[in-house]
DNA sequence: AATTTCAGCGTACAGTTGTACGCTAAAATA
DNA sequence: TATTTTAGCGTACAACTGTACGCTGAAATT
């Protein structure tokens, strides 16, 4: 196992992922992309593409699992920092905002899939966000007074403001962007009120 | 003025906006769209398209107005429902829900275009959902007790919140749409009531 | 009635796309 | 060592794309 030749397919494929990535930007979207694009950044033969992935789709969805890991990561890291005192709502936002920043193209391919063309798409994102809202459902129910069922409401509307707001500083300045966050973190405030009225225990 | 010369090609270039957003469907976004299969589809040669629109671009912001025109038409509608005793939050949610049964093609290329690949687009359909929020928000700080820029932030996410439900619902059946919107207008209230605790005047 | 304007057409072309097919050389296996 | 497997290549092709160019006939203008 894993001798010299798996271990080189591995990299060709990892080197197609990458180039694809590389090729999303705020003028291009996956759909846009050419198999023969890719192959020719990954530095192989367009034939030679089909030996990893069946077609574009598959490398698609591949690409959609990578950016779901690496947000995961982030937020696992973000959790830490707010098990060593930050503040939840702040904390969660700059990790995100910083995924935004690092990881741009990972992002957009998150964003624009999520409404894309394709059903599995679309529903390969949708677990992912889910995965998300998951997680901080089970943090709001644990950690502040707020029951099952509008725990889990109040962080879907959490996510999916902070996913939107994520949308819109992809276009924006560096003011701006501060701007939109201090909005955010008010708006995230609103929520959390609301659901402790209505869902306090 | 107003021949019949004038009428006919008044009338063509209305054919290419219907087959365009014809071929707008879940498995078709904006940016597949060919300008031969639009011609096509309205009936003319391809070389003809020329004569209504600089390119497909030209056509597709338009088709972006056009549909902003419908979401207002709409929402004017709605507060007039308001104003005869409707609740707004329960009023403006039906409303909206309707336009995405009924005109769901226009608001797909709303959907897809805020995050897609043309910033014309985006800053478009920006400017459209910012109309929406400014009136919610004027509405908000006349009618409930909140001072101008928490009425508009409260605006602002309660418009997000609105939006990304119609996303979800394009590929939901009646009973999960009945629960999706049931936890939207939760949602709603959640920040309806933090807006008005921290803005409250 | 003579002239101008112009929506729509047909032809033509160069560019790009996905992918079928068969080959090669090197790694893996027997 | 002999055989099999397979990642990657090159060639080839049909389908489709946007659009340049010049023509036509009818409407509009003079």
């Amino acid at each position: 196992m894993s001798g010299v030749r798996a271990q080189q397919k591995q990299k060709t494929r990892q080197a197609l992922i990458e180039a694809a990535f590389n090729q999303l930007s705020a003028e291009h979207s996956f759909s846009n992309l050419s198999l023969r694009e890719v192959a020719r950044e990954a530095g192989i033969a367009p034939t030679s593409f089909y030996r990893h992935f069946k077609d574009m789709n598959e490398l698609g969805l591949t690409m959609v699992d990578e950016a779901g890991l690496t947000l995961r990561q982030l937020m696992r890291q973000a959790r830490r920092r707010i098990a060593s005192g930050g503040s939840v709502i702040i904390t969660s936002v700059e990790t995100f905002m910083e995924f935004i920043d690092t990881s741009s193209n990972q992002f957009r391919l998150l964003l624009r899939e999520r409404s894309g063309t394709s059903k599995a798409f679309r529903a390969a994102v949708a677990r992912e966000i889910k995965h998300f809202i998951l997680e901080l459902a089970h943090y709001l129910e644990t950690e502040t007074p707020c029951d099952k069922h509008h725990a889990y409401m109040q962080a879907e509307a959490m996510v999916t403001l902070v996913f939107n707001a994520g949308a819109e500083a992809l276009d924006q300045d560096a003011q701006q962007r501060g701007e939109l966050t201090e909005r955010l973190i008010w708006q995230l405030r609103y929520i959390a009120r609301g659901a402790n009225h209505y869902g306090g225990q």
